[in-house]
DNA sequence: TAGAGGATTGAT
DNA sequence: TCAATCCTCTAC
C-alpha cells in the first residue's frame, strides 16, 4: 500500500487518538536518493494541556515553534545533545500539539538502515526514538517540513484492531509530574520492534 | 550571558 | 548505574 495518509487526520481530533492512528502507518525517508521505510509501533501524544509537552500552555519558543504550525508538519529535536525525535504536528495552526514517534518495524532499505547504525543484524535498529531517526537518516533538516515532501511521508499500512493497542505512561518525562501518568504512550501489542525500557 | 538539564542510548 | 554531548531555556 502507498496511499499517502489523508491531511485531515492531523487536524480533525484530539491529539491522544491521532496518536493511537498512527500505529500501523508507514514512514518513508529518501536521503541522497535512498529510500527507507518503516510501520509505526509505538507512539507518544503531547498536548499543549500537559506539564509533559515541549508547547506546554502554548508558549512558542525558538525550538518548539513548529508545533504551532498546521498539523501534518514535521517536528524535529535534539535530545541529550545527539538524538533526533521525530514528531508529527498535529491539530490547527496556533495550537501546540504533536506525537512523538518512538519506534518502527523496518521495511524498506535495512541494508542501508544497519549501515547506518553500524549494526550487523537487522535486529532492533529502529526500537526507540533516536535509534529510528539515526536509521531513517532523519535530523533538523527536516524539522518544519510538511509530511508529504519529497524527503519524508506518511503512508497508509496495517489497520489494527482496538484489541492490538495498548496504551501506558509515556517514558522519561518525570518532570511532568502527575501529567507523566496520563496514558498517552501507544504501542503495538506483542511487536518485537517496541522499544523496550 | 552563564548554568542547568533534557520526550535517549549503550557501555560498565 | 553512568557518561556522552550540545542545544535550549531560565534566571540574573
Amino acid at each position: 500500500m502507498s496511499l499517502p495518509v489523508s491531511p485531515e487526520l492531523f487536524v480533525k481530533s484530539d491529539v491522544a487518538r491521532i496518536a493511537r492512528q498512527l500505529l500501523g502507518k508507514v514512514v518513508v525517508t529518501v536521503h541522497q536518493g535512498v529510500v527507507t521505510s518503516g510501520l509505526i509501533v509505538e507512539t507518544e501524544a503531547y498536548s499543549h494541556r500537559e506539564r509533559g509537552c515541549h508547547a506546554y500552555q502554548n508558549k512558542m519558543t525558538e525550538r518548539n515553534k513548529v508545533m504551532f504550525l498546521e498539523g501534518g508538519h514535521v517536528y524535529v529535536y535534539l535530545c541529550y545533545g545527539m538524538h533526533h525525535m521525530l514528531n508529527v504536528v498535529t491539530n490547527r495552526a496556533g495550537v501546540g500539539d504533536a506525537v512523538l514517534i518512538r519506534a518502527l518495524q523496518p521495511l524498506e532499505g535495512i541494508a542501508v538502515m544497519m549501515e547506518r547504525m553500524n549494526a550487523t543484524a537487522a535486529d532492533r535498529i529502529t526500537s526507540g526514538p533516536g535509534k529510528l531517526a539515526k536509521a531513517m537518516a532523519i535530523d533538523r533538516s527536516h524539522n518544519g517540513l510538511r509530511f508529504g515532501d519529497s524527503a519524508i511521508r506518511l503512508q497508509e499500512g496495517e489497520t489494527l484492531r482496538r484489541s492490538q493497542i495498548v496504551a501506558t505512561q509515556r517514558i522519561g518525562i518525570d518532570y511532568a509530574g502527575a501529567d507523566a501518568r496520563l496514558p498517552w504512550r501507544f504501542y503495538w501489542k506483542d511487536n518485537d520492534w517496541v522499544s523496550k525500557k
